[in-house]
DNA sequence: GTTAGCACTCGTCTTGCGTGAGTGCTAACA
DNA sequence: TGTTAGCACTCACGCAAGACGAGTGCTAAC
């Protein structure tokens, strides 16, 4: 069966009726909302249609019908295509550029909740495939030296070590000079374990301290911790009563709490991201973890410059405005862009 | 009207009770749980007293009592004298120094929840009172230098500071010598704007760039930041219906995700923290947040030496299992101490 | 191909009633 | 004076029956 201009006309009205009212959509309702002066049995035909193709559900027997997730699909798909719709009033975009790396992100977190009524998440950009500006050890007193590594973005990371005996000054400055000459302007993952080897060879390998202090640098340079998340407007979920029931708000709370299942949404957004705008979108089942198959999540990558990339997400029932959604995620990026890039 | 021995008796079996069940708890159940061998309709003439001294509740006519704020305290004051219970099953309890104080941190609000099965937060230790071990200013490259602090308990700050024209080796030197023979061992808040003025003024005031690494410095130190604080089991409350319903968990969600009221309850518990062993606990209207007006709050201060105290909190109904959660915090506030305190 | 009409389905809301837990009060008892 | 048995009363809760209404599929006519 083909899906012909009215059929989409239809399905594009069961589904927009269905975003703003969360209730079945019946025939008649159809029959009044289009264009198509059409009457409701003539839609309850074409319904059934959409039915058997699979784009649309009945929930029970004498209830309207729903869109399913392929709905969904064919509606979103359409929409991506369409002209941007301009949104009328934005709450609060005072995005400023933070001194604070982590306090700008937490803003667009909260500023994305505030405007779009979902809960919202930000990854802060990974370290992965970024270059090392800058190495220095340092002696804090007698028994604590200080690593301290610089990378692409201004990221910087830290590292005591404790050590019995302190190497002299001299030590310490070569040390210096070896590891930013060797390291310098590497990528984290370009440092692997033969890299260190060949350094602590280099840097004297009688030298016990030398070589812990060796390893401490290199070990705080590929330390690749957990993708830092950030969450805001959490709460939101308990506006959409298809998520507000007690297992699904637990479950998701949990995986809002926890952040790993988000942190694996930021990577795969990440690494899908040949996408126009970077915008992605996961409809219910095709959502990239378990907890979230009532759940769409929309899923921009920004970027920041000097590799500075990271994932924003929006994460609501299937039912999400997403025109809106899109458009605003669309403006967020542009702001940022303005303020890093310009 | 004077709260003898029997009602006393009275009172902890309806608490006891309504802990475990949940529900109210009628006169003949007190009359079978006691050992005193009253009827039920003695039992009724004492709840009525005891209702009249505000400290049991009728939720309506036909009803068992419960306990008021009034009468959990009570309950709460004699238990805290008692003797401690043990506590038979512990989950987990792999509590270990971690590299990270963070992960640490976030271990042990797991651990928490995992065994009480409520909501729990932990702060990181407070900066306020830390005093300042080292400071460094190093060249990063030809427009950035970078601002290094080391405080007390090791806490380590960093801040790039973008300057046009980077100061020459000698100046770095003397600065870094001035910046720790004058700093070091002075705590975060003895370092005023008096105290900037002076040392700008012994560096050479002529000089624009060094005035600016100063007071990036001074900024670093004093970047009060919000306290750290990290929360886990926020999808416990689901178990409790008196906060679960869609009003309260959302509100309380919101609490844990924006986290300002948790660090004013860490404020407020470190600041009262006299009492022994530093356990405290807030029921219902003592509550120090609007949103945890049907809560309890037990905190606990922990201290890893060097100044490094934060509190740890759990947050759950007002019908918690304050005997348990006592118990198990101070289990955990033992591991603590024999871990980095030894 | 479209539409009016009709019988049918089924979730939801309302109502009424029975049930049981628990109470307060009174009167009798030790 | 304190304790207890007995009794009438209250009220939340659960359940069943019924009314309602939204929506459907199907058929026959246009």
């Amino acid at each position: 069966m083909i899906l012909d201009e009215r059929k989409m006309k239809i399905l594009h009205a069961i589904v927009r009726n269905y975003l703003s009212t969360g209730e079945p959509v019946g025939s008649r309702t159809i029959s009044k909302d289009t264009d198509l002066n059409l009457s409701s049995a003539t839609i309850r035909n074409e319904m059934a249609d959409l039915e058997e193709m699979g784009l649309i559900i009945q929930p029970h027997t004498s209830a309207g019908r729903i869109p399913s997730d392929q709905g969904y699909r064919i509606y979103v798909d359409e929409m991506l295509k369409s002209k941007e719709r301009e949104v009328d009033e934005m709450k609060e975009l005072l995005l400023s550029r933070e001194e604070k790396l982590e306090n700008m992100l937490k803003q667009v977190a909260r500023l994305l909740a505030l405007n779009t009524n979902y809960a919202t998440m930000i990854s802060a950009p990974a370290l992965k495939g970024k270059r090392l500006k800058f190495i220095q050890i340092s002696r804090v007193d007698g028994a604590h030296l200080l690593a301290t590594v610089v990378m692409e973005g201004n990221v910087i990371k830290n590292r005591m070590v404790d050590v019995e005996e302190n190497p002299d000054d001299e030590t310490i400055m070569k040390l210096n000079m070896l590891l930013n000459t060797r390291l310098n302007g590497l990528s984290v993952d370009e440092i692997n374990l033969g890299m260190i080897a060949a350094l602590k060879l280099e840097a004297g390998q009688h030298s016990e301290i030398v070589t812990r202090v060796i390893d401490a640098a290199a070990e705080t340079i590929r330390d690749n911790d957990n993708l830092e998340i950030y969450t805001s407007g959490t709460n939101n979920i308990f506006r959409y009563p298809e998520l507000a029931d007690k297992g699904r708000a637990s479950a998701l709370i949990t995986t809002f709490e926890e952040k790993t299942e988000l942190e694996s949404i930021a990577l795969k957004s990440l690494s899908e991201t040949d996408q126009a705008d970077g915008i992605q979108i996961y409809i219910g089942s095709e959502a990239p973890t378990a907890t979230m198959q009532d759940c769409s999540v929309v899923t921009a990558t920004y970027d920041l410059g000097e590799g500075m990339r990271g994932t924003i997400g929006v994460i609501g029932p299937k039912r999400m405005d997403y025109d809106r959604v899109v458009t605003i995620m669309k403006n967020v990026m542009r702001r940022l862009d303005e303020l890093y890039r310009k």
